[in-house]
DNA sequence: TTGACAAGACCGTCCAGCCGGTACAGTAAA
DNA sequence: TTTACTGTACCGGCTGGACGGTCTTGTCAA
């Protein structure tokens, strides 16, 4: 693989999510994606041969960053539960008031297997964690408010104050011991 | 051939739903609403001039239906607080494996503010639940987890197993005392 | 020379919204 | 009782426009 110019792919891909956010999840168009990336379609052709293509890296994109945020979280504190480190992640991931993943929304509309690997992924989280944590009960607790805050986030939905959201946090971070 | 004056309203926006959940929210389109419906596109846009008004009024059916069953379900069981009826009823609802509201996702793409009511409903829903609740910890616990059980159901995420959502239920509502 | 784009024309598809019709139902005058 | 009118509910074809994807031609750096 030849060093591009600029690395594109990432510019497109930042692009798009951004395009998503800011127009809308109905209007991430090839075109309007080309525009934002400072790229002629052409070029966003060549880097993504479909839409399809485009939207499985977001999706990549999405989860190997997720990825190596957590693990980067669980190593620097290796004392701490994995299930720590992802509660305090998403706090800061659900810190920043702009819902970064709104392209998950056109991803679904174009089509919803593309969330497949995501789903995949949270699955496979939630049974390492299983093999962590000895109350069960807590930690389907704990996940499932993860999720709930994740989605909020999201939905751009802001019901929670900014209190509210770290005493969510120490509360969740309590349960988990 | 016209055969019964029927009430087309809800047959349009059940329909609505019905092709959303199976052929997906990007394939949500008036034709194929009509169609489902078993409406012509004309009778279609007679009901609802135009697709921005199909959204809403599947926003407002979902509210209505939602605050029905809410207030049912606190009203049947007064000693008990808002929170459990919300948690029971949220549970009832993702025990079916339907994600019955895969609208939602053609609605944000079509225009994100099509979801405010609803971000608006639950707010005064959490504000609600405030005034009755003291452990405001415990609270957001659970309010948000059941926002996660609500988000994984809408995602089709099957993450957890019947026992679990069970476990997790009377977690909850041994969390909401 | 070749890889990595730029630039944009072009085509097929799809879809929302409009519009001119049509089949009733109710009413009310003749 | 008939006829004529009016409003409601619905039909279905049409069109303008947007969008995705392809293709061609050109550019420039390594």
């Amino acid at each position: 693989m030849r060093v591009p110019r600029a690395n594109s792919r990432e510019k497109i891909l930042a692009a798009a999510a951004d395009v998503a956010r800011e127009a809308g999840p109905g209007s991430l168009s090839l075109e309007a994606v080309a525009s934002r990336a400072g790229v002629s379609k052409g070029g966003l052709l060549y880097n993504f041969p479909t839409k399809a293509k485009l939207m499985q890296g977001l999706v990549e994109n999405y989860l190997s960053d997720f990825r190596k945020a957590l693990e980067a979280r669980a190593a620097e504190a290796s004392r701490e539960s994995v299930l720590s480190a992802y509660i305090k992640l998403s706090a800061d991931d659900c810190e920043r008031p702009k819902p970064s993943a709104s392209w998950m929304f056109s991803a679904i509309a174009e089509d919803p297997d593309f969330l497949t690997p995501i789903k995949a992924f949270k699955h496979q989280l939630f049974e390492r964690l299983k093999g962590e944590t000895e109350d069960l009960g807590s930690l389907l607790v704990c996940f499932l408010a993860i999720e709930g805050m994740r989605s909020m986030n999201l939905f751009d939905s802001d019901v929670l104050s900014e209190d509210e959201r770290k005493l969510l946090v120490s509360s969740l971070l309590k349960i988990a011991g």
